[in-house]
DNA sequence: ATCGAGCATATTGTATGCAATATGTCAAAT
DNA sequence: ATTTGACATATTGCATACAATATGCTCGAT
């Protein structure tokens, strides 16, 4: 006989919900402002009010959707200011975790980085430029960061920022320019984490980080 | 005729119940691995399980509880590692909103700041030595600065981070040295904020949270 | 035409019931 | 004594019904 197996029970109703939700807002498939009825949702993913309702108090917790009592869920916007927020919250962060990871990086770990990367870049070169793709690509490679780094907390907050739904517009704001020194930052991120390299690491994703901002919020010279 | 009055319509039961749990984690008044039943919570609070399980679903999403399907809420606890990582990170984002706050602050800011570092040394003075209430003084402080880098975002996660169960208890486990040092710490802070000096404020509370992360995590020199 | 009051409708907030799942107990086999 | 299985109980997950609140519209007054 079959070694006893457990019971396969599904994820719950609230937890498809909050993932289909989540995904959604995160590849921007939902208008700024948008409201987002229980009834709607509970038809669309058939399924009561009741696990429709407790994906939305989570996504409203994580702050993907802003909540307001009797009123209901609206897909949240971002104001300038907020995006700067942010950006200068990733460029501490996400340079905090890429320093810990050069200290931490294993060879096999810098070898699957390095894969991660070449993926990435190959499909920045293809001609169809799938933006949903290329953001995909290169948020798995910020991600194996973030992992590498070691600390868990400080990975699950980094993903939380890189997440907001606005970020899935930011390669297709970017010029050839733009491009070529994100190919090239990527690059050399993995040269400086492969070197072990904390300094360097560090003050490379800080400016890559800024890079994409100014880009972004247009803050960057004339 | 008075000007309309909107209705006052309080917060909702849900929210009720998510702000009372919360405290309650935040003041250390559940064990580690504690139980949280619907059916008691939905008692003691006089209201149903549905927005016991809200309340509880938000608290799962900020960390407070860990949440498994069909087992329900646990008071989670906290690893010497995870412990270590959250006071890591910490040092990194206070630091940063402190150097913020230093470029920002103006002179009702610095005012107010050392105001309620005097009704904390005051606390810390009493005989008492009544730990709840050094605590949120500290806690007071330290959001005031958050508060005055004018990064919203940033703000919210400072203040998550603060309020994770386990800081209640820093207090108690602090020497008459640490306590030295914290106070001469936050007379810095309130001066290198005042000064505008955003390199030194940034570098003193970077310091100033290591060491009290030393004290937690038995990490310092013996 | 514009504005505001009041009603009708839509939507959210909460309570309750039932089904699905986990947890704990106890007896029997080893 | 320890372990394993099955059954009883406790607890969660979800659906539905109803209450509370907001939204939108009509209609009348100015």
């Amino acid at each position: 006989m079959q070694p006893k197996r457990r019971k396969a029970v599904g994820p719950t109703a609230s937890q498809k919900v909050y993932k289909a939700v989540r995904d959604a807002i995160s590849s921007d498939q939902f208008k700024v402002g948008e409201r987002l009825t229980e009834d709607a949702l509970a038809r669309k993913f058939q399924v009561s009010r009741t696990p429709v309702r407790e994906a939305m108090q989570r996504l409203a917790s994580d702050g993907f959707v802003v909540f307001t009592a009797h009123s209901g869920a609206l897909i949240r916007g971002w104001s300038a200011q907020e995006v700067r927020d942010i950006f200068e919250i990733r460029a501490n962060l996400e340079s905090m975790a890429c320093g810990l990871a050069a200290r931490r990086a294993t060879r096999s770990d810098v070898e699957r980085l390095e894969a991660l990367r070449l993926e990435w870049e190959s499909a920045l070169a293809d001609e169809l430029r799938d933006v949903a793709l290329i953001s995909e690509r290169n948020r798995a490679f910020h991600a194996d960061i973030f992992s590498i780094s070691g600390n868990c907390r400080l990975e699950t907050m980094c993903l939380q920022l890189m997440d907001l739904g606005f970020l899935s517009r930011s390669f297709s704001r970017f010029d050839q320019d733009n491009i070529d020194r994100s190919k090239h930052d990527h690059a050399s991120l993995v040269q400086a984490i492969g070197a072990g390299d904390d300094d360097w690491a560090e003050a490379l994703m800080k400016s890559h980080i800024l890079a994409a901002a100014s880009v972004f919020t247009g803050t960057g010279p004339p």
